[in-house]
DNA sequence: TATTAGCACTCCCTTTTGTTGAGTGCTAAT
DNA sequence: ATTAGCACTCAACAAAAGGGAGTGCTAATA
């Protein structure tokens, strides 16, 4: 069977009034709401044929229809007509400037979900793609040196490192201006152990004291993979009795509070990414389990540099697609600005 | 009417009952679980008397009774008996020494809430209690400075200043030493606009930029008063059918979500305490709205030097006092061992 | 005088039974 | 090919009925 130009348009039908209303659409209310002057019962055969082909379902008999994921689908990859979307308080935010990274993304994070009711998270970008711009050890205590490393956008890592033995006042001078000769410029990830162990090398004569400063300050730089994530607006999903009860919400607001498959979901959605780094998973398309009822719209944004996050917002099947992609561009596009803005 | 042993016993076996079942209690239960050998006749009128003055309540007539506050704090107060919980996975926990305090943190909160059942948060100790250890201004681009502080217990704080005119090496070092020779040794809560103008004069010759500098400094240890809380097992609370509907538990879950409250709330606990650091709050006796059908236990903890936090548990009114509290006492003293661990 | 057995009564909870209405599929007419 | 008409289905709501746990009161008992 073929899907002709009528039944798309009948399937859009159904897809929009669904995600309005969330209650599943019957042939009588297509027949009125289009524009395609057809009695209800036409639009009936057309519907059975439409759920024969797998794009929308009837809960149970005697029931409208309601679009299956192979629906929502067909409707988010040709239908949908996104367009730019104001984002409220945004400017706001963009006024007072943040020179905290952490600040930044809380506040999007909150923004988000404000605008579009629904649940959101946002990975701060990861700093293995900044480069170093300075790195600095100083003497806290007999035993222990304070690591603090500064990358583009002006990341900042501190660490504790623990020192066996003492290190002289001008070790520690040598050290620091090695390693801010060797590693400034090197993008955080191109640390590595073969760079080290040159190092290492260049040290020379101290030998093993300066070898185990090396290599914590290298465990220091690589460690922090944890990779973070701010999430706002959970208890939006309690806007959505499909998503409400117990069970599922119980499950969700725990996925939000682990960030552990979170983070896995952000990640993968950056890597298999199309031109535009917007993605829209549907039900089952995203591997986690607690969300086979939702949908999740990633998008990957760019602060410069190869600092590169990713933001995800989670609704139920029936989210409004077009508002959420459509904020996601201008968030996105905002953040560029943003990143612009600072260089300037 | 007087309040006489025997009544005594029948609310605490009222409670006790209500508290594993969550179901009201019947004078026939109580007349059978007790040793008192009564008949639920007997029981009914006792039952009758204490709900006269206010102890116990009926949802309904021909229910059973319930706990009402003015019966939990009751309880509480003066039937309890406490014992030392053993935390499960502490052991763990401990054994890999955590350097960083988020970490740190975020675990107590995750073992808490897995131990309990209940929802937990958990505030950073505030840093303005601890003992500056170590200052230092870096250059890190022409207009910009990286002001890095430690406290102790390795508290660390960074800042990015931003500069007018470009400083000097020479001033630079200057600075440091005297932010170092000044500052060591002073709370960071002392460090205070007359501190820093006692410094600027101190400085003298310098004028303006160290002043600006000083001045920048000032605020980044000063600023951070956002109170950081870490908070865990959030969806426990779908446990609670009293807490679950979406209505409560959304709030609840905003109220997570948010931290504002808690902060609140963690901090009048922190000012009004007791002997031994450990508060109950039944029903309305917090302040936080949201928080009215729920109970909460707080206790302080401490790490040493000032360093003080607070741990909180909220679950329903019917939660296990005697379990939370026991449970809290263990952490409490597995805190202060750790810091103590880390002295030696 | 304190306790208890007995009993009528209350009220929640669950199940049952109707009733309604939106929606369908099919057939026959257009 | 489209549509009017009709019988049928089934969730959702409401009213009715039954069951049961628990109470308060009264009168009997130790």
């Amino acid at each position: 069977m073929e899907l002709d130009e009528r039944k798309k348009k009948i399937l859009q039908a159904v897809i929009r009034n669904y995600l309005e209303t969330g209650e599943p659409v019957g042939s009588r209310t297509i027949s009125k709401y289009t524009d395609l002057n057809l009695s209800s019962a036409t639009i009936r055969n057309e519907m059975a044929d439409l759920e024969e082909m797998g794009y929308i379902l009837q809960p149970h008999t005697s029931a409208g229809r309601i679009p299956s994921d192979k629906g929502y689908r067909l409707y988010v990859d040709t239908m949908m007509e996104e367009k730019e979307r104001k984002v409220v308080e945004m400017e706001e935010m963009l006024l007072e400037r943040q020179d905290k990274m952490e600040t930044l993304l809380k506040q999007v994070a909150k923004v988000l979900a404000q605008n579009t009711q629904y649940a959101t998270m946002i990975s701060a970008p990861q700093s293995r793609g900044a480069k170093l711009k300075f790195i600095q050890l100083s003497r806290v205590d007999a035993h222990q040196l304070l690591a603090v490393i500064v990358g583009e956008g002006n990341v900042i890592k501190n660490n504790i490192l623990n020192v066996e033995e003492e290190l002289t006042d001008e070790t520690l001078l040598k050290l620091n201006i090695l390693l801010n000769t060797q590693l400034n410029g090197l993008t955080i990830g191109e640390i590595n152990l073969a760079m080290i162990a040159y190092l290492k090398q260049q040290a020379g004569i101290h030998g093993d004291i300066v070898g185990e400063v090396l290599d914590a300050v290298a465990e220091s730089i690589r460690d922090e993979e944890d990779l973070e994530i701010y999430t706002s607006g959970t208890n939006n999903i309690f806007r959505y009795p499909e998503l409400a009860d117990h069970h599922k919400a119980s499950e969700l607001i725990n996925a939000f509070e682990e960030k552990q498959l979170l983070g896995e979901l952000l990640q993968d959605s950056r890597s298999d990414k199309e031109n535009t780094g917007i993605q829209v998973y549907i039900g089952e398309e995203s591997s986690v389990q607690s969300m086979r009822d939702c949908s999740i719209v990633t998008a990957t944004y760019e602060l410069g540099g190869g600092m590169k996050g990713t933001i995800g917002i989670v609704g139920p099947k029936r989210m409004d697609y077009e508002k959420v992609v459509g904020t996601l561009r201008t968030i996105q596009s905002q953040l560029d600005e943003m990143y612009r803005g600072d260089k300037e």
